[in-house]
DNA sequence: CCCACGACCTGTGGGC
DNA sequence: TGCCCACAGGTCGTGG
């Protein structure tokens, strides 16, 4: 799933164990993820100190000591385990087979002791590349893709001239990350949903008003979705790990047949397929 | 350029 | 129980 919120929540998790941290040994399981992983990466690695941790839309990217950054994209069921501990849980549960262990960061935190953060990726849509630090807004991971959701650049005016001319439905032009980069399938029916949108609505057809509380419901949905992910992070003893919390905050993903959340309404929750993705929604509150 | 669709890969759950 | 199909957080390449 990792939508932004996810990766986000991935973020903070690993960041206290990896910021500051040097890389002692790098163990690479096999040559590719979904693509080849880049030649010399476990040598590239190897000493290099992670001077800080952030993301772009989904993609983490870990800032080397060497004048590289290290770019990752879960794609759908990469997961980082710090220990055995995985900060960020999804809403579908995923084993993880330790065949699907695909690379083992050994790390050596400034405050001594060592750190095991093992990437487990079993549908190995996941990716991993290097790049120079001062190349990366050129970059084609990163030169194309539209604001961040809760970063200044996203507003109503820009979502609007991004919508002209775009003859697609608004489910299919949100999941378009040149659009806006980090939403996902299950956060554009919950935005879609809130907003009193209809996910089948040609984006072009949006009225201002709608766009902007589209805009507004996107930044809440986001917003809501990292502080739960947040408050896992305290609490993550041993034995919660498998607790899907985002599951419950839903009010539409995977909610075929159940009653509209909006307590004004009286509508059933319909899934329907849009480009081949599942979509959920009201059709009674939502137009 | 725009858009829809199939492909990539593995696992799981439902129906029979 | 077993088998087969549908479906799962994402994106990329192709072809209309």
């Amino acid at each position: 799933m990792p939508e932004l919120p996810e990766v986000e929540t991935v973020r903070r998790g690993l960041a206290p164990h990896l910021e500051g941290a040097r890389l002692v040994r790098v163990v690479q399981n096999r040559a590719d993820l979904r693509f080849p992983l880049p030649p010399d990466f476990v040598h590239r690695l190897t000493g290099a100190t992670v001077i800080r941790l952030t993301r772009r839309a989904k993609y983490l990217l870990a800032e080397l000591s060497t004048g590289e950054t290290l770019v990752a994209h879960l794609g759908m069921t990469g997961r980082f385990m710090v220990g055995e501990r995985q900060p960020g849980a999804f809403h579908h549960p995923a084993g993880d087979d330790p065949k699907h262990t695909h690379l083992v960061f050994e790390t050596a935190p400034p405050d001594g002791g060592g750190g095991r953060i093992a990437y487990n990726d079993a549908r190995r849509f996941g990716y991993m590349d290097l790049i120079r630090t001062d190349a990366l807004i050129n970059h084609p991971y990163f030169k194309g893709l539209g604001p961040e959701p809760l970063g200044p650049d996203f507003t109503p005016k820009g979502l609007a001239s991004a919508f002209t001319g775009k003859r697609t439905s608004i489910k299919a032009a949100l999941l378009d990350q040149r659009v806006v980069a980090g939403l996902g399938n299950i956060y554009v029916s919950e935005a879609l949903h809130r907003a009193h949108i209809g996910p089948e609505r040609l984006a072009e057809t949006l009225k201002p008003s709608e766009i902007k509380r589209l805009v507004t419901e996107v930044q809440a949905v986001l917003t809501e979705a990292i502080a739960a992910g947040g408050s896992t992070l305290q609490d993550f003893r041993a034995a919660d790990g498998e607790l899907g919390y985002f599951q419950h905050r839903f009010r539409v993903y995977d909610r075929e047949d159940e009653p509209c959340p909006n307590p004004k309404c009286t509508g059933v929750i319909r899934r329907i397929v849009q480009t081949g993705r599942s979509t959920f929604f009201c059709a009674k509150c939502q137009r």
